[in-house]
DNA sequence: ATTTAAATTGCAATCGATTGCAAATGTATT
DNA sequence: AATACATTTGCAATCGATTGCAATTTAAAT
């Protein structure tokens, strides 16, 4: 025998007495081979069992047919729906997908950010995390032609392709709806403001505002990282205040959670004593007591369209200027137990 | 100009006027080459800005430091909690991950096997989905000698490493605590019994069942897919029942939660009526009402140990037999409302 | 100063698929 | 039948890093 391994294109060329390039082009569909030799070609193929080396093709083409996805969380709802939005459309247009976390860590995400670059994905699509404030790591691909979506948490500095939610809207409706619901002292617990989204979701809150012709108590606006414990010591802090809040407008899910948690061990009544709205529409907003109103993001709409376009930027990639567009996506409010007095 | 693009260890060596091979093992800290030649290599190399072509080490090593994670769903506490234990210990060792899900999809999941083959990683790490009932897909792997090793929903019929929970003593410690609190006539709904999971979970609640003598009824197991729906439909079921369960063992917290929801749709009392008891401790069983009594599995751990004994595989995997073992990590049960008596 | 052994470095093949260009074959036209 | 053109196929270089083995340099020993 002369080779033990997998059998290989020349193999195959050897066999049938033609030339290795013939096969790769007929296991290619290339139309300049005749139908007869493909045919014959990929049937002694599948006969010596071949499998195509794809480390050596994506080194020969530079492309590996694999995409990168940086998020800071998997494990949030509307995350993972973005990914599997990504991976429907990635798979069918044969691209794997490799997703990596950043934990909202700094250094994480760099360090994901150059393995993938130095895996040589064909394109990556980013949410940053919310310590991110230099993109050094992402200009990486964008200087180097590397096509880059972002989407939710963008990155105004870097052009590029953009999916986002109206989260002026989001913020502006939610507040609105506090207000209809009859709030007045409304308190704002958002997250930090380097990112475009939380800037944006307070901008919707203030102008909700604004036009009730309510005022925006500076000492009813906390920012923090939104996590849960976060939640806790915001709401801690308000009750704290002079002016006690009788509504508060939480820019996600989690740190309404939190907030209705913390008033339920001290006694103070969700809807009754303070309107509660979150973000985001996790499942378990629907399922705690009061289920919490909040607003929806269509996430799995997101990710298929980060992926469309992402896929549409590698394949065009030779095409000159690219016109970078941001999409907005509408987010639509839900109402449910802890806004609406009974 | 004589290149455009990138620099290579050709180029490094012929500044230097060495061999590129020099150049090869310095840069890969071999100890064959001298201290003050590495040094300078290494100087020269960050001077002309080099990164290494990944994809052409990978062909020709034929390795990738990549491992894929095939699970069915992400969007799992317990599934990302893994996940993230995976993570740490792969990028600590310098392995890329890449994640799939398969949906509880049979077809997705071989799918995902096929593109993880294919793209050569250099093993991989997997919990099957619900509708697997046939393993050819991940035979490819242990036969072709890529290493494999199985968590939480293992196939029995494969040889590799393993990590579990105790899931027969976590059923018997759930149903031995319904048992404590005053369940006589006891549900279990249970997910499909081709999962081993799903047979040992059962296991323990039968065997708590009998050691306190009380008997088990057919007409109170069910078994499904442990969904949403599944859940409300299973309930129902139990509900028409001529003897209506006074306790109810689910095998996981979705279906305890839909079992609470329904129940109190209907104005049954959890758990004053029925007493609940689920599996796996998603985060949102600490915050339904009432909170739900339920199982927890070390899932970060269980990441741990499975990339841990993963990447020893392919660390050794020219030296010969491989003994393959398998882990049973521990489970707590951690009592909440949905199972006292007040 | 020679010989011998050890430490470094270089040569050149190799991994397997792709692709520009040349060659060969086939078909149509006059 | 000869020429022109279209259709297929083959040749050979190429991508960039790795590695067994040979060659060279350096150090140690006599």
């Amino acid at each position: 025998m002369k080779k033990q391994g997998e059998t290989t294109i020349h193999d195959i060329a050897k066999k049938l007495n033609i030339a290795a390039s013939t096969v790769s082009r007929a296991l290619n569909h290339n139309p300049i081979i005749s139908e007869p030799t493909r045919k014959l070609i990929e049937k002694t193929a599948k006969e010596m069992g071949y499998r195509p080396n794809i480390l050596a093709a994506n080194f020969r083409t530079k492309r590996t047919n694999m995409i990168g996805v940086v998020l800071p969380l998997i494990n949030r709802h509307f995350f993972s729906s973005v990914i599997s939005g990504i991976e429907e459309v990635a798979y069918n247009r044969g691209f794997a997908v490799t997703i990596s976390q950043s934990n909202d860590n700094f250094e994480k995400e760099e360090k994901i950010a150059q393995t993938l670059f130095s895996n040589r994905v064909d394109g990556i699509i980013v949410s940053i995390g919310m310590q991110t404030k230099t993109f050094e790591h992402l200009r990486l691909f964008s200087e180097r032609n590397v096509p880059l979506v972002f989407f939710d948490r963008v990155v105004d500095e870097i052009e590029a392709d953009k999916i986002v939610v109206d989260d002026y809207r989001g913020g502006f409706k939610a507040t609105e709806h506090l207000i209809k619901q009859g709030g007045t002292r409304i308190a704002h617990i958002g997250g930090p403001l380097n990112i475009k989204i939380y800037q944006d979701r307070l901008a919707g809150f203030k102008d909700a505002m604004e036009k009730a012709g309510l005022p925006v108590e500076k000492s009813l606006l906390i920012h923090n990282s939104l996590t849960r414990a976060d939640g806790t010591n915001a709401v801690k802090k308000l009750l704290q205040n002079k002016i006690i809040p009788d509504a508060i407008f939480c820019a996600n899910d989690t740190t309404a959670l939190s907030v209705i948690i913390y008033l339920r061990e001290k006694g103070i009544k969700v809807p009754d004593d303070i309107l509660i709205v979150g973000f985001s529409n996790e499942p378990f907003s629907e399922v705690v007591t009061p289920s919490i109103s909040t607003i929806k993001q269509p996430g799995f709409e997101m990710g298929k369209k980060a992926a469309d376009l992402l896929i549409r930027q590698i394949k065009n990639k030779d095409k000159p200027n690219h016109r970078f567009q941001t999409f907005v996506m509408p987010t639509e409010l839900i109402v449910r137990e802890s806004s609406v007095r009974k």
